[in-house]
DNA sequence: TGAAATATTTAGGGCGTGCTAAAATCACGC
DNA sequence: GCGTGATTTTAGCACGCCCTAAATATTTCA
C-alpha cells in the first residue's frame, strides 16, 4: 500500500525475480481468462484456482506493484509484458512436462495434469529443455494444447467444437481441456484422442445427443461433451483443388501472440 | 498457541499428513545429522539449512507438537519413528531424482543435487516409483549414497575414507558427499567415481597430499579431499580362502536402519 | 431511473516461516 | 565452584497467502 505502483521502470528487464507458486499459478490463470474472454475478472480468477475473491484481490494488488499486471478497479486486470512472458514459461512447463510424463513415463493423459501442475514450479529451465529435447521438441501436448516455445510463442488460434459442426462434416480432432480427468478417461475409452477423425452423422434436435463416427467407430455423446472438443476442417478433404480453401486453416502453424 | 500440543494420539496414524517443503527439509537435516552424531544440535541444523538457530527453534517446535520429533530443551532433537519415515521417504525421493537425472537426462552428477532438492517436494510417490522401475531399482544414487527402500528400510554402516587407509592398502570407492558441486566436478576429473579402485601409494607426513592409485591413473591429492571421500575394503582379493574374512563387509547388503 | 442483484474491495485475522536482539542456560577451564 | 563464552530460547516483528464479514461499486432490469 504504501509503496506507490513503480513509475515506467519495469521494461526491459528479462530476467525474471523469482516468481512463488501461488504467483506462477495466479499468471497461468489471468493468462487463460485473458486469451479466452479478454480481460480476467477476479471472480473468474478466483473459480479458476479455489480461492476466495478477496484473496484474489489482495493478490492482484502485489502483482500489479511488481509489475506483472495492470489493474483497473472493479474492471479486471490484464498481465503486461513481463506478465504474460512469465505465464507463458509456466505454461511451457506444465506441457512439455505432460508431454513427458505421457510419453516416456507411461502415464495416462488423464493423470499428468495434477503432477505438472506442482512439477512446473520445481523444474528447472535446464530440465525443462532436456525432457523437450529427449522428446524431439513437440508442438503440442497430450490434449493437444499448443507448448509456448522458449522464447514465447504459441498458437493461439480458436477452434471450433464439435457442437459447432454441420451434420455430414468430417474433421480432425485437435484437442481437449486437460482438467477433467473423467471426462479424459471417457475418450479415451470412446477412442477420442487428438488426431483422430471425426464426422458429424446426426444431430438430435434441442441440444440432444450427437451421433459421431470415431476414427473407425460409432458414438453418441451429449452436447456438452461436443462443446468440450476442438477440431479443425480437414484440408482440403480428398478433391483435387489443392489451393484455395479456407485461408486460415493451415494445421499447426505457430503465430506470434503478441495480443 | 491456543491450541495445546496434542496428548498422545498420534502414534499409529501411516497416512502422512501433508508436510510442507521446509519441514521435509528440516526432517532430512535432522536426520543425516542423528545418523551422523547421535542426535542434532539446533545450531547444526541451522548450518546445515541456512537459517537463524532462533528459527530452527521455533521450528521445532512445531513439528514437535505434530509428533514428529521428541525435543529436550537446550538438548537437541531426535526424530520419532514417524519423523524418521517421512525423512526416509524424502530422502527416496532424493535419490531416485538423482540417478533419474543422471542416468536418463544425461545430468552431469555435479548438478542433479540442486535440481533434486526442489523436485523431491513436488513428486508424487506414483511418479518416483516410475522413475525408480524405469531405472531398474537402483540400490545407490549417482555418488554412491544408499536409496532407502519405499517402506524405510536403508543400508547405513559407517564407512572408511581414503584418510584412513593404510600406504599399500587397495580399496573400493563408494561414495562421496552430493553437496559440493566443485570437489564432484574434480572428482570427475580424475576419474573418482564410486566403483572404482583405489590404492594409497604413499602419504607425506603432517596431514599432507596423498598419492593413489585411482583405476589405471595416479593423483595426488590433498588430505580434505582424502576425508570427503568413502570406500570399501575389496571383498578378499584374490586369495583362495573364500569363507571366513571380515564379516560385516559384504557389499551393499541392505540392513534395516532401527536405530 | 432507482432498487435489487452481483461483483469487487476493504477491514481484520490466522498460520507458516523467516529475521534480529535480548535473555536464559549450558559447558568448561581455572 | 564459578565466571565466561558458546549455545539455545524467547520476544517481537515482517511478509506471503489465505479466510470471513462488511462496505462499496457496478450492472441489470422493472
Ligand atoms: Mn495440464
Ligand atoms: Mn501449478
Ligand atoms: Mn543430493
Ligand atoms: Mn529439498
Amino acid at each position: 500500500m504504501s509503496a506507490r505502483t513503480s513509475p515506467a521502470s519495469a521494461q526491459s528487464a528479462a530476467a525474471p525475480p523469482f516468481l512463488t507458486e501461488p504467483v506462477e499459478d495466479y499468471l497461468k490463470a489471468i493468462y487463460e481468462l485473458e486469451t479466452r474472454t479478454g480481460a480476467a475478472a477476479t471472480t473468474d480468477v478466483a473459480n479458476a484456482l479455489q480461492v476466495a475473491p478477496a484473496s484474489v484481490t489482495g493478490m492482484i494488488r502485489r502483482l500489479a506493484a511488481q509489475g506483472l499486471l495492470d489493474h483497473v478497479p472493479y474492471r479486471g486486470v490484464q498481465l503486461t509484458e513481463m506478465g504474460r512472458r512469465a505465464a507463458l514459461r509456466t505454461i511451457r512447463r506444465h506441457r512439455i512436462l505432460e508431454t513427458y510424463l505421457t510419453q516416456v513415463l507411461g502415464y495416462a493423459w488423464d493423470r499428468v495434469h495434477d503432477e505438472a501442475e506442482r512439477l512446473e514450479h520445481a523444474a528447472s529451465d535446464d530440465l525443462i529443455e532436456r525432457m523437450s529435447a529427449a522428446l524431439g521438441h513437440p508442438t503440442v501436448d497430450p490434449h493437444g494444447a499448443p507448448i509456448p516455445t522458449a522464447d514465447g510463442t504459441v498458437d493461439e488460434r480458436n477452434h471450433r467444437t464439435i457442437a459447432d459442426l454441420t451434420v455430414g462434416e468430417t474433421v480432425r480432432m485437435l484437442r481437449v481441456s486437460d482438467k477433467d480427468p473423467e471426462l479424459l478417461r471417457y475418450l479415451a475409452e470412446i477412442a477420442m484422442q487428438p488426431g483422430v477423425s471425426i464426422t458429424l452423422l446426426q444431430r438430435a434436435p434441442f441440444d440432444g445427443p450427437l451421433t459421431l463416427r470415431v476414427g473407425s467407430g460409432e458414438q453418441v455423446v451429449g452436447s456438452t461433451l461436443a462443446a468440450q472438443v476442438l477440431v479443425e476442417s480437414l484440408p482440403v478433404p480428398e478433391a483435387s483443388a489443392s489451393d484455395a480453401g479456407s485461408p486460415s486453416t493451415r494445421p499447426r502453424s505457430a503465430r506470434k501472440s503478441s495480443r
